[in-house]
RNA sequence: GGCGACAUAGCCAAGUGGUAAGGCAGAGGACUGCAAAUCCUUUAUCCCCGGUUCGAAUCCGGGUGUCGCCUCCA
């Protein structure tokens, strides 16, 4: 079985081949650190952290790379209105952005640089664009020569004159051509700078990430991914900019992750519908979310809304609420007790095979969390008939889930934790009184306590506690 | 105006030529003192019109609708 991804670059679902395996390297565009990340950001690494555990559960060495853009416009102007230096504002919100991605359980890529950090090789870049004919100094700001370098346009699939038509100059800007864009903006009173060949000034947006890619990947990378509106001029630029430098391949597979919509409309500050993942945290459980997400296709717009978040928990209780109950069984389990016959095995070992042809198509999630359903159902019957419960069988029931978690990360796999002695005593009194067919003081127990957090289920094999979930 | 994506049951959603996965919600049933959980059953003229094909949700053409990029934006 092979891997296939969906290529922007070449527009078409590609068999994934790095450049030399197993060794896979992969840069994500990370964020720009002058807010809170809102849940569409948040969509998108989780999407990356999934790509990149699959990868690696695939055989795959990844090595990736996301970086944090802590220099650029949104960042002085923020810094000035909270009466912040720039990388005072960079460090609050990278350490924001870090516990958020902790409770989003979005695992930290092996490197984070930040752009303040690579001024060095950032200038280097540049030169190297400007003794290849492809910049221009214009005041004290350069600038990238898009008429000069065959190719733009290659990754957003537009032609130079169409692009040139929609092009807007901002004021201030000395830039020949509408679509030439800042490798490096000179020095404006009370902004950061850094010396350089051109005199004091800062990096611009783009430069940064082909220079920190190319710095800790490599010249030409396995694959660069981000959200769907950096294709245009972000990663345009990048294309633009590395291979100008280098005259090698940038990145070999570009993926794009689809937009989270609220209201059919996509978010943004703009519209003054953004939702942060402290907000949403607020209300809901990480791993609720992480489910919603995966729950559809990577590159499709996804719809946010109360309601959804709502059903997608729903879903993922049912998978949470079986990998419970397999914790428990496997408490009283015994190596000879039955095991329901050969079906079970197989229905395991057909259920990996499917969630991984599912995730070599691209990284069709939603079809391997069907898979995951389905098995469930078989599991569950089985919980439900045999008892006790055979303890091989259990622990590949576990090992299975527990593999589609190490990449998913939406089930806390757990031994079920332990009770205080009055809450056992409770339940053993409700069930002294169910005994007694007392059903006013067990159901008056069973209230009590759900008022602390704990609801009682009376299955065929005996009374079942679980903690009700928050939020 | 240019480029592109999408349109599958009440809702979400997978499915690129062989006759519609999965989840949520609903209905009925089993189990249960009740409840919960679980299991069983049940719910689709695949946006419309043409075409190609023995056969199309899937391919082609034309509509309609929604969204996005072309400007900072994940």
């Amino acid at each position: 079985m092979t891997l296939r991804l969906y290529n922007t670059l070449t527009r078409r679902k590609e068999e994934f081949k790095p450049l030399h395996p197993p060794a896979v390297t992969f840069y994500v565009c990370g964020p720009t650190v002058y807010d809170y990340i809102h849940i569409g950001n948040a969509r998108v690494f989780i999407i990356f952290d999934v790509i990149r555990r699959y990868l690696n559960y695939r055989g795959y060495r990844v090595k990736m790379a996301q970086n944090y853009t802590d220099i650029d416009d949104k960042m002085i102007r923020r810094a000035a209105e909270e009466g912040l230096s720039v990388s005072e504002l960079a460090d609050k919100f990278i350490a924001a952005y870090e516990e958020d991605a902790a409770r989003l359980r979005i695992r930290p890529a092996e490197l984070q640089p930040r752009a303040t950090e690579h001024i060095g090789p950032i200038i280097k870049l540049i030169s190297r664009l400007e003794e290849r004919g492809l910049a221009y100094v214009s005041g004290g700001d350069v600038y990238f020569d898009t008429g000069a370098f065959k190719g733009y346009g290659q990754l957003s699939h537009q032609a130079l004159e169409e692009l040139i038509a929609g092009a807007r100059v901002e004021p201030g800007e000395r830039k020949r051509e509408p679509l030439d864009f800042a490798l490096w903006k000179s020095r404006k009173p009370g902004e950061p700078a850094w010396d350089s060949p051109w005199g004091k000034g800062r990096p611009g947006w783009h430069i940064e990430c082909s220079s920190m890619a190319m710095h800790y990947l490599g010249e030409t990378i396995d694959l660069h991914a981000g959200g769907a509106d950096l294709i245009f001029p972000h990663h345009e630029n990048e294309v633009a900019q590395s291979t100008g430098a280098t005259g090698k391949t940038f990145a070999r597979y570009w993926l794009h992750a689809g937009y989270l919509n609220i209201d059919q409309q996509k978010m943004s500050k703009s519209l003054g519908n953004v939702l942060t993942v402290r907000g949403l945290l607020e209300n809901f459980n990480p791993l609720d979310f992480r489910f919603f997400i995966l729950s559809a296709h990577y590159r499709s717009p996804l719809s946010f809304s109360r309601d959804l978040l709502l059903q997608a928990r729903s879903g993922r209780e049912r998978l949470q609420e079986l990998a419970d109950n397999l914790y428990r069984a496997l408490a009283g389990s015994r190596r000879e007790a039955p095991d329901g016959g050969e079906k079970l095995y197989s229905a395991i070992k057909a259920a990996r095979d499917r969630f991984i042809e599912a995730m070599d198509d691209d990284f069709n999630t939603a079809g391997a969390i069907a898979v995951l359903f389905e098995l469930a159902r078989e599991a569950n019957i089985y919980l439900n008939r045999e008892h006790p419960h055979n303890r091989k069988l259990l622990e590949q029931l576990l090992a299975l889930y527990g593999e589609a978690n190490e990449i998913f990360d939406i089930l806390d796999l757990r031994q079920p934790d332990s009770l205080d002695e009055e809450l056992r005593q409770m339940i053993a009194r409700r069930e002294e009184a169910r005994r007694k067919k007392d059903w006013a003081t067990a159901d008056r127990i069973r209230d009590e306590l759900q008022a602390q957090g704990i609801i009682l289920e009376d299955t065929p094999h005996g009374v079942r506690w679980k903690r009700k979930t928050d939020t």
